[in-house]
DNA sequence: GTTGAATGTTCTCTATTTGTTCTCTATCAT
DNA sequence: ATGATAGAGAACAAATAGAGAACATTCAAC
C-alpha cells in the first residue's frame, strides 16, 4: 500500500508532534499543521494510515493516536528519513525551516563513491571511531584539511587529514592527541578519496 | 523490447521522482519533467514501458505507477553503496569477507525512524559532534545505557545516555567529560526514542 | 452526578485533478 | 511514399482533496 502525498504530510506532522508534546494531536491540530480545514478529511487520511499499519487508533479516545513501533518496510523505498528538527540540551526540539526530510541518496549516493569500515583511533578526535564507515568521494586530488585516504608507497593505507607543507612534502596527521603526524615525500603518496560522509550504527 | 529516447527519458524520471519523494509522479509531473505538454503522450510512453515490464499501471488510480523490482536497471536505485573494505592505519585495506556492499536501508530505514540533527557538544565524547544528524527509533521505553531521547516535564528536549538508578530515579548522562549528569525522578522523563544511527557529512 | 464544550466519527456534496482514449500534425530515415 | 517516432490537445470518466453538517463520545469543570 502506497500513501498519497496528503497522508504523507499527515503521518510526518503526526510524528513531530508526538516527538514534540510527548502526546498525540487532535483533529484539528492536524488539520491546521497539514494546511486544510476539515477534521472530517483528516480522520480519512489516518484511517488510511492506520490500514497502512503504521498508526493505531484508539476509538473515541481524544487524542488516541499511537505510532506503530517498526510497520512494515515497505512503507516507502526511498531513501528519505524525516528530518523532523534540531535537539539542543535543554531546549525543545526546534524545527529545521525548510528541510524537513534527509534524503541519503542526496549526500551519499553517487557512482564515485564508496565505504570504508575504520579500524583503530587514529581519527577519535574528528568523531570517526573504531568500527565507524566513512563515505569517500573517490578522486585523485585533495585540498588542505581534506581528510583523506592516502595509499603509502602503493601498499598501505591510511586515513588522515593532509596538509601540503611549502616545501613540496606531505603531512599526514591522525586526529589523535597520542600520535604523531608523518612527513613524506610528495611522490611515496597516493590519495585515493576524500571523506565526505560518515556514519554509525548502533545495534 | 527496445526503447525509444523519450520512453526511456520517460522512465529515467519516473524512477527519480520516486526516489525522491516516496511516491510516483502525475502524468503531468512527468510531462513537465521530460519537456513536453502532453498527458495523452506521457500515458502511451508508460503503457509501452509497462509492456516493457518495465512498471505496472493502476489504472485509473492517481499517482497509480509501480515500479517494477526485477528489472535490473532497479537495483541501481537501492540505497547501496559499495564497501570496500577495512581502513586501518598502517595496513592495506583489507576485504570484509561476505560483505561487499553497505545498505542504507537496513540500518537507517524503517517507518519508525526519523532523524534529528545535534547542536552543542553535550554528546561529544561519543563521537557526536555538533551538526551531525542522529537516526532515532522511536519508542517509549529504552534499556540501561542507550542512548536516548528524553524529554523532560514535557518541554525540554534532550540527547543523553540512559541510567535507570535502584531507587527509580533517572539519570542522563551526556558525554562530555566538562558536562555534570544529571537524576531526574521517572515521572518527569519521557523517552522518545533511542539512537540507533549516525550520520555526518563533511561537504 | 450533571452539563457543556471540545473532540472523534460518519456522512454527503462539490470542484478540481488526473487518467484514459482519441484524432490530428509534424519530422525523419529508409 | 511509408512507417516509426514525437508531440499537441480535446473529450470523457474516474479518483481525489477538501468542505462542512450532523451525530456520538469524551473529558473536565461545576
Amino acid at each position: 500500500m502506497i500513501l498519497t502525498p496528503s497522508e504523507q504530510r499527515t503521518f510526518k506532522f503526526v510524528q513531530q508532534y508526538f516527538l514534540k508534546n510527548g502526546y498525540a494531536p487532535t483533529l484539528q491540530e492536524i488539520a491546521k499543521g497539514i494546511g486544510i480545514k476539515s477534521r472530517g478529511v483528516v480522520h480519512r487520511y489516518l484511517r488510511a494510515l492506520e490500514s497502512s499499519n503504521l498508526i493505531t487508533i484508539l476509538s473515541n479516545r481524544r487524542r488516541g493516536i499511537c505510532l506503530n513501533p517498526d510497520a512494515d518496510e515497505n512503507a516507502s523505498m526511498a531513501p528519505i528519513i524525516p528530518l523532523l528538527g534540531r535537539i539542543a540540551a535543554g531546549q525543545p526540539i526546534e524545527a529545521i525551516e525548510g528541510r524537513d526530510e534527509l534524503n541519503l541518496a542526496d549526500f551519499l549516493m553517487s557512482s564515485d563513491r564508496f565505504a570504508l569500515q575504520v579500524t583503530g583511533n587514529s581519527m577519535i578526535d574528528a568523531g570517526i571511531l573504531d568500527g565507524d564507515t566513512v563515505v569517500i568521494r573517490q578522486q585523485q586530488t585533495a585540498t588542505n584539511g581534506d581528510l583523506v585516504v592516502a595509499l603509502i608507497d602503493g601498499i598501505e593505507a591510511t586515513l588522515k587529514r593532509l596538509k601540503k607543507l611549502p616545501d613540496g612534502m606531505i603531512l599526514l596527521m591522525p586526529e589523535n592527541k597520542l600520535m604523531e603526524p608523518k612527513v613524506y615525500p610528495a611522490q611515496r603518496v597516493q590519495i585515493q578519496g576524500v571523506v565526505v560522509g560518515q556514519l554509525r550504527s548502533y545495534q
